[in-house]
DNA sequence: TTCAAAACCATTCAAATTCAACCAAATTAA
DNA sequence: TTAATTTGGTTGAATTTGAATGGTTTTGAA
């Protein structure tokens, strides 16, 4: 049978019954546990529902609707790899701080679960809850296009925390303009929540490198960069400057 | 038997009931006590039911998440009727605090666009935002059970703004014990809110009248009520105490 | 009120179930 | 064909479960 084949009918019962032990899908498509199983954990990183012991759940805090089938752009796949590498950093009892922004929401599925996260990114909520994580919002001005909270007060909020590690998605990456952002505000709150870490991390495909925005965040060294498929000589012009952790697809 | 699915069952019988006895879930779930009791401490610790001596009781805070349905069909009326009384208080430019609850999420249909929203109801957002109101978050704990924002940064947090008016919800409204709520931290977060108004007002059906809850938020004369129909002899208690605005449906 | 029985509860332990990781066979693609 | 992917079985580890233990709370009768 194929993939995808199981992969429907097992959302299809799921629909249908809100919880499903794996016997049973075992049972509906005629295959091995081994292969429900495998299924179930890709399902669950694509957020389709979510793993139980015995079996997997509905997931309600997200629309389990049509849309998402070509969520599986080329760029999705290499943002879930960057993700992946950077929750592999983060030991447990940590504080970390998640910037919004569609990078750093991919590692909300890996995320260990005795963390504590700060974020200014509204629409992580829903999926942090989902995964039981202690979460920490920033106070501020909600700004419409990005979702993010950002402003003086914005600001003020950080200052009560201190984290491990900070996780921050960037507009450009420049060996001597460093990091950089449209918007002034964001720039500001991005630069503070780095400054607050003990080690800062910016999650990026190649298409930045080389591009400057706006608002400057910081110089090249205050970061570490984990990126994906990037030409040697790219790669060749931060040498020194900083670690880049090339993560391959 | 998934433990999801057990955990779905208590909870609607809990919905049903009120209280639920060990006994029946054992019975109803064909599961053993210990499994049950443990069932019992993990949804208290998820903040879905109270465990009492010899079984569990609903969480009279808001486990309305699931339940919204069947609660807003009859009260929706009186609510939308109370909120729009409400929001024809609102001057242009004011600033306005929103409680997180559902009583006040009837408001922002009604909301004038060039006034400034603070609010820790994150459910609260995409409303607003997609009325293009000036919107300000709280920063702090994001409460899982009801995505409320309270705690110690909250207050801090709340500590940057004053308002013109403010909207709040409560459990409990009481001639002597004033303004209640199950949750100390939240009532703490309703508390500074009012205390940074002109003027507060108390949006709430006629069912919270006569109710005392754990934490008190102020007292009595503290804010303006503003409900719908209410027995002459309900309001006449609170002659001379504070002001009572009654909707009629 | 006091006391003892009953009911209820948290904790512990061993059995059963479920799990991830691994490997080899089968299938598919190049 | 070979190489890559998918599959199913096996392993030991991790989780969940039910029963047993002993402590605590409630009940009800004195």
């Amino acid at each position: 049978m194929l993939e995808t084949e199981r992969h429907e009918k097992i959302l299809q019962l799921l629909k249908e019954k809100n919880t499903v032990k794996i016997q049973e899908l075992v049972e509906l498509t005629s295959s091995s546990e081994s292969t429900i199983r495998r299924d179930l954990t890709v399902l669950e990183k694509k957020e389709y529902l979510k793993r139980v012991h015995g079996g997997a759940a509905k997931l309600q805090g997200k629309l389990q609707e049509p849309t998402m089938n070509e969520k599986s752009s080329k760029n999705h796949h290499a943002k879930q790899k960057i993700a992946q590498y950077a929750v592999g950093l983060i030991e447990e009892g940590e504080s970390i701080y998640l910037d919004a922004g569609s990078t750093i929401v991919e590692m909300i599925p890996y995320l260990p679960e005795n963390i504590v996260v700060v974020t200014n990114g509204i629409t992580h909520l829903p999926l942090l809850l989902e995964r039981n994580i202690m979460t920490y919002l920033i106070g501020g001005f909600v700004k419409p296009s990005t979702n993010a909270i950002i402003g003086r007060d914005a600001i003020a909020s950080l200052e009560h925390y201190r984290f491990d590690k900070c996780f921050m998605g960037v507009n450009g990456i420049h060996p001597q303009f460093g990091y950089t952002t449209p918007d002034q505000e964001e720039a500001a709150v991005k630069k503070l929540a780095m400054s607050l870490s003990r080690e800062a991390y910016i999650l990026a495909d190649d298409s930045k490198f080389s591009e400057v925005a706006f608002a400057k965040i910081a110089d090249i060294k205050t970061a570490k960069i984990i990126t994906n498929d990037l030409d040697s000589d790219i790669k060749n012009q931060y040498a020194g400057k900083t670690d880049i952790k090339v993560v391959t697809a």
